[in-house]
DNA sequence: GGCGTACGTTACTGACCGGTAACACCCATG
DNA sequence: CATGGGTGTTACCGGTCAGTAACGTACGCC
């Protein structure tokens, strides 16, 4: 009857069909104001269609959060990759560049956590599919970290990979209350070096000149 | 008409007021299935009263929420004080103290995570009563741990506190993904002496034996 | 006895929630 | 032209939410 299809949409998604529209509006929504705050009327109305289309493109409201988290699981093993990529074979380097990027998106306007632990926080419900996603996640991170940990040398890989998964985690839960330029955040990634510089051996003699390697301050 | 008063509370809180058991249970339903999770009518009911009494005590479950958490911090800072008090001019043993107590109440069984912090992801309106609350507190805290670091020696005392906060919110965040015995926050305390290791000046002739005062493997 | 305080009980409001039914329409494909 | 898939629209369901009104009752205190 009133269907525009060309406008309606706020929102910059022009081309794209219905179940993408909603799928993206979900995300930006759950991340912004959180899942339960959010509800599919919402959603629907939001992304410019309604909630019949809705419940056509997806089972559930709880399928749709799951699924929004699988691909934000996705996205954030492909960042991963590309950080470590440029630095094969240097495991602290991969280390370090893995914490730039990380910071850099924890740190960036408008961030406000991470929505795998949001979700952790909000949905409770050990049925609850997208705990699968959450527990699966975190354990994979864990796994890479100490993983790296062990490439670079450390005698307790296992300790050191853990302690840079709770600075990550740090890092994003804080932005939930602290500002992104002046909150503890700010300080991750010389807390990372510190610890990389405590438990790693020494620089056994590199290829490039090894006096600039670990750039700014090491001492804190 | 029914009025049991001494049976029908199934919690042990036999002889508290109707207010103070709406508080207590309040907390705990809270903390356990988060605050979106809980109505007022299962709050009252699970404190053996009903949803007219709670609204003779609290004005609104935002109000009740906003208490909730400000009960909090003052435990938070009870404990806090406790575990400095036995270390006074030894900042750096009232950190690892400080540390120690933290982790412990991380790590008991059926924790899952910091009140705070859930509470910011799950309430996120600007004008909620409770986020004076959660950024007040996390403030304090903040400062506190950079306080201890500066009375440690710490050269970048500001960096360290932050570093040292990071650790103690990423150990309470990932407590709601995985277990407390084999999570990463069982290597929480160690990250931190080596954190504390390597920003401090070498112990400085103290009283007493000096060979055994970071008691375990400190280089992680 | 009178009275006030604290509390229980029932019933209700209006809004919102997740989810569904039925129907109309556009448009591409055959 | 006919068909069918994708979509919009309206109306609805049962349930839960936060919050309120009105009334009844137990008990302590003067």
């Amino acid at each position: 009857m009133k269907q525009d299809k060309v406008s309606a949409d706020c929102n910059q998604q022009g081309g794209l069909r219905v179940r993408d529209r909603i799928f993206n509006t979900a995300r930006e929504l759950f991340y912004r104001q959180g899942i339960r705050a959010v509800g599919v009327d919402a959603i629907a109305s939001e992304a410019g269609t309604n909630k019949m289309s809705f419940y056509r493109s997806f089972a559930s409201k709880d399928d749709l959060v799951a699924e929004c988290l699988r691909a934000q699981v996705a996205e954030s093993w492909t960042r991963w990759d590309a950080a470590l990529a440029p630095h094969e074979g240097d495991a602290r380097r991969q280390i370090e560049a893995v914490f730039e990027m990380f910071l850099a998106k924890a740190c960036s306007e408008n961030a406000c956590g991470c929505p795998l632990s949001n979700a952790a926080v909000e949905l409770r419900e050990e049925s609850h599919p997208a705990r699968e996603v959450i527990r699966e996640h975190k354990t994979e991170m864990r796994n890479r970290l100490r993983t790296l940990a062990k490439q670079a040398g450390a005698a307790d890989a296992d300790a050191l990979g853990d302690a840079l998964l709770l600075l990550l985690e740090g890092s994003t839960a804080t932005r939930l209350v602290f500002d992104g330029r002046n909150g503890p955040v700010g300080n991750a990634l010389v807390a990372a070096r510190a610890l990389l510089d405590a438990c790693l051996p020494p620089v056994k003699a590199p290829r490039k000149s090894p006096g600039k390697s670990s750039g700014r301050r090491a001492g804190a």
